[in-house]
DNA sequence: CGAATAACTTGACGTTGTCAAGACCGCTGC
DNA sequence: GCAGCGGTCTTGACAACGTCAAGTTATTCG
């Protein structure tokens, strides 16, 4: 069932209505489901049905919390967006190193691939969601403050470079694209491509 | 099955059953159809049901085509792949550098869309069709040698970071996720970020 | 000319996303 | 302490989808 509960409120509201008509938090255990559904078979092999199943409720409980399909793939990438900005965040922080953040890009991208696979898609979201607009802001201003310094409207060819470099490679990972050698370390082969990178 | 119609036979059997029951470039039609559709859509919008209405057969003609829809969507990372090649190949004979080839993919990606989306998803294709692994092979050939000599089995460092930085920057292009000054001149935003890489 | 084969259609089945209607429950106000 | 109200979830239905089996039509070849 995988709930997961990070407010004392819910947490006390849950108590008391666990295994009751309400669910009491159904909308965090149908987005958690939908992570673990994608984690398995890609965004495209989403189905609202089975994400219900999963969580244990009627077919159609998750477009009564997230309006349709689209809808709670969107949750999915404010999710993963706020974890992303939060992620490059403190890695910035602790290092003030600018090839950390880019490393930090692509461990984020192996150990949150559901998210990640959904995050760059806007042909799959409710891309006009004022939350995600949000969400997406907040993680790409992390991407240019770790990417050298002021950005200029988002558009500083450093930032740009690094952002393609670490997404390039990201993707090109995720989706197995790279031979297993690569994939294999691919903290490594990141270090030795980010060393052709001029600052 | 895995019919081809580039024969000089073929074509002129077309000419001559051309709106007959036996349509005589199914197969062809069917993947322009797709390709249609997908860039109107992308992968995941893709219907069977659609591409058939599209080309003026019955709902079930793509799958005795294709098998299946994964198989129609091999069937355009396979086009895909091979004008990739060529395209790569092409630009590679003509001025012999290496940043040209890296626009050249760039390009490739904004102009063949619908297959470039395609490309690159292992997920949505027959991912072990051997005429698919064949082109594949082929279009990453040409990118080697694009990109800097040996291969060492496909892993040489500069050769894995031009690939990720141009696959990244056509990725978040396409996908849209670039400011409006960028996806305006793609081009010398590629120029501007590759001058950042050391050869 | 007829039989075999390939190309395509027809009809059906289970599954999917979505919608409208209803059932259930805790809370508020009296 | 209870009536009803608003939010939560269920039920049932519908059209569209992918896929399969069977049938129909054209082509090729003996």
């Amino acid at each position: 069932m995988a709930v997961k509960f990070d407010t004392v409120k819910m947490r006390a509201t849950v108590a008391l209505m666990n295994d009751s008509y309400h669910h009491g938090d159904l909308r965090r255990a149908l987005i958690d489901a939908a992570v673990e559904a994608i984690a398995e078979g890609g965004p495209s092999a989403l189905s609202l049905r089975a994400v219900a199943k999963r969580a244990g409720v009627s077919h159609a409980a998750p477009a009564h919390h997230f309006g349709d399909k689209a809808g709670l793939l969107t949750a999915v990438a404010i999710q993963g967006h706020e974890r992303f900005a939060a992620a490059l965040e403190r890695v910035w922080r602790d290092t003030g190193n600018f090839l950390e953040v880019g490393i930090a890009y692509v461990r984020f991208a192996i150990d949150n691939r559901a998210h990640f696979e959904v995050m760059f898609r806007p042909e799959l979201l409710h891309d006009d969601d004022p939350e995600l607009l949000r969400a997406q802001a907040d993680s790409r201003e992390m991407l240019h403050r770790g990417a050298g310094g002021a950005d200029r409207g988002g558009h500083n060819p450093t930032a740009i470079a690094a952002w393609s470099l670490v997404h390039g490679f990201a993707e090109l990972l995720i989706s197995g694209n790279f031979p297993p050698e690569i994939a294999a370390d691919p903290e490594s082969a990141v270090r030795a491509i980010a060393a052709r990178v001029t600052i």
